[in-house]
DNA sequence: AATGCACTGCACTGTGTAGTGCAAGTTTGA
DNA sequence: TCAAACTTGCACTACACAGTGCAGTGCATT
């Protein structure tokens, strides 16, 4: 029983593969079909038959990339320790999935190809949006607790990734050669300052 | 006498003028040699008359661009006031010239297209570079003065960045529907913060 | 062996587009 | 008025690419 099924299946995984490995290096209009079908080593003629266009590979690419980019913020993190840690926990998170070169690809498919194709936005937005919102809750919640002071969580939030993501993802995207500062110092850096400025009065370092 | 030469200009102008409002909203690949000509107002030949290629035409355009661009903060605002006073500016100096959505169509199009095109990262990079370090510079000579604390000039001028650019340039990249905060409210907090961090201890607010 | 299914290879259509050649018209400066 | 330079419109080449049709092949289940 394993072909009747399972052919299909990974014939179209290959396909879904290649289309990850090449739309995320290359973009969406820089991948012919032809090359598609041989980096995935079908051919040319099955993508169709799998597939009803090349919008709908890079559909199914998004939905395979949007599954892995689901997981990175384990549930129940926020009760991991007291604020400090958690924070370093979510910097250290967003940190090491943004580290991949795949994660930068994507970035900018996302930007590059969202013209053509405004429901990619749409879709990359709906993975991200929610950890956004998650994060800012438990910004709020901490709030209530008198443990942060967070008048606006969704900026601080915005803040925090902020404070992350200037010193390592901008350089990534405009010079891939850029040296880096080590991620760990950028991690404890934006916990400390953004605890500079939200602990409450109290409990400021 | 205006004319062996104006008319050539105008001609040039034309054409470059129509190159940023459809490359910078479409991206390269999304505007083709027709539509650019009939903004421009202009016979498609005459494209070819006045600039050897497409390629041609963006490269030009960006010159254009990369020249504006390369007037946002005048020579000299260090020394208007403290050290707060001018990260204000500094900060104000930064987001409005953010603001138009010009310039998220600008960092859309080097996103996108410098994969095909990348001596277009080198270029916008080349215009934004200085900035960067010319804020560091003035970090650290702030720090030798002893009005400021900045172990790492050159990540605190990218924290700075990331302080203003998490709340107002990544949401606007990902949803041009999103509400921002006041553009006031982020450059008052994004200064404050930077200061609870780098002001020197017995200067801390 | 036979049936069904997916895969293959190839030829083909249609389209969009960059870039060229050319002949005629128009503007500009002398 | 003349000539040079710039512009225009049109036809044309060359090419890359998405997508289709079809006949044939390999393979697994029955």
């Amino acid at each position: 029983m394993a072909s009747l099924f399972s052919n299909r299946v990974t014939s179209r995984d290959a396909i879904v593969g290649a289309a990850e490995r090449l739309f995320l290096k290359r973009g969406f209009g820089g991948v012919s079909m032809d090359e598609l079908a041989e980096d995935a080593g079908v051919a040319r003629r099955t993508l169709y038959n799998q597939f009803a266009s090349k919008e709908d590979i890079l559909r199914e690419m998004l939905l395979r990339v949007s599954a892995r980019i689901g997981n990175v913020l384990p549930p129940g993190i926020e009760t991991q320790g007291d604020a400090e840690d958690v924070l370093h926990l979510i910097a250290r998170a967003v940190l090491s999935f943004q580290a991949p070169d795949e994660y930068v690809g994507l970035l900018r498919m996302t930007v590059a190809d969202s013209r053509q194709f405004p429901w990619i936005t749409t879709a990359f937005e709906s993975v991200l949006k929610p950890y956004l919102e998650r994060f800012a809750r438990y910004l709020s919640h901490l709030t209530s607790l008198g443990a942060l002071d967070c008048p606006d969580p969704l900026l601080a939030a915005q803040q925090f990734l902020g404070l992350l993501n200037g010193p390592t993802l901008w350089p990534r995207i405009f010079n891939p050669e850029s040296e880096l500062a080590s991620l760990d110092t950028v991690v404890k850096e934006t916990v400390q300052i953004f605890l500079m400025r939200y602990a409450p009065p109290h409990a400021r370092p």
